[in-house]
DNA sequence: AACATATATGTATTTAGTATATAGTGTCAA
DNA sequence: TTGACACTATATACTAAATACATATATGTT
């Protein structure tokens, strides 16, 4: 029940179809949140049939082209969005890495092979940080709440990137001192 | 199918049965990691089913209760986590957090429920950080990478707190100021 | 013509997460 | 002594989220 709030609180900027919906949600918060076609249609449909949402078909454009559905928010989708967006979360934050489940279980592992997965985090971290650190000039257009968000995107991936790079040293001394001899399990 | 591996990843320590399991977890990754039983036993059984893992029943003590389903990891299963171990994770890291989802559209809300909101994450992330720092020595004993994912989680909560701390102070300015005029929306 | 790309929506399946049911044992207090 | 509560243990039902796949039209490109 968390996409059914954020698509509800996109739609309080403006009227937004499926597909742009995902559009927005990748450009702007791409790197924490990945949503899909199917979660959004879906919820899209729910939230028109409690009537916080109300949808009209419109043509694409002048030539033609597959028609869409532009969702806007209703007055009772307001209210509801208010009460949730005031109400204190009833979970705690969920952080969920398949690199990190993998990491924390290598010491049944080959090292270079942790090394190997470290180096493709790092790479990919670099890149995250080079587009959250370009993209923070456009989202201060939205406002306080949404820049300090941005900002927090952009202080993990700091402190992400510095663990890595600490962790990957780490990683690389004890390897070479050889402190522990890694032996490999049968593969069959 | 990252569940999965997790418990296969714990039988690589010691035989466990399910309840044991969840113990296990809350214990050393309470903080990021919240599982349920549901997902444990029903993992259990596939992984059996697929001979991953060898299943005897065994009584709970002597003084009797209820019988435990003891789980031990095969030949063919360490193999298979091997396998999953070295390879690349095909996913991004995934982070879901209620209180953020509501953070980012706060320009929709009233100040004073952010404010709330945000000390409510303060008190709740600072007893945690609390409880993280304690645990850092216990967690030596599993080795370097079970270490260093500790040491993460210890940073990632100052690093949070620093935010919400920072965040809290420009809200609070924000609102004195009485910058921006809030009209609540029509509630009903 | 064939192919890729962008726009647009939708369904089916799998995995994860929550809630709840059941059952035996031990403990402490009213 | 019984009855509430806590602990150990497993299991199922249900909801939500995530992934994979299917469909359709228009535009541009080779």
């Amino acid at each position: 029940m968390g996409i059914r709030y954020a698509i509800l609180g996109l739609l309080n900027y403006e009227d937004l179809h499926g597909y742009r919906i995902k559009e927005h949600i990748e450009r702007n918060f791409g790197h924490m949140w990945s949503i899909n076609y199917g979660q959004i249609y879906q919820n899209l449909k729910r939230l028109e049939d409690e009537g916080l949402v109300k949808m009209v078909e419109v043509a694409q454009s002048e030539n033609g082209g597959p028609r869409k559905k532009l969702y806007c928010i209703t007055e009772e989708g307001r209210a509801e969005f208010s009460r949730w967006l005031a109400s204190s979360p009833d979970r705690q934050m969920l952080l969920r890495d398949p690199f990190l489940t993998r990491f924390v279980f290598f010491d049944f592992g080959d090292p270079e092979d942790a090394l190997r997965l470290i180096d493709e985090q790092i790479e990919s971290y670099e890149r995250q940080l080079d587009r959250r650190r370009e993209n923070t000039g456009r989202w201060k257009q939205y406002g306080t709440y949404v820049r300090l968000t941005s900002e927090l995107g952009v202080e993990f991936n700091e402190m992400y990137l510095g663990w890595l790079k600490r962790a990957r040293g780490e990683v690389e001394r004890r390897m070479r001192a050889g402190a522990k001899a890694w032996e490999a399990p049968p593969k069959r």
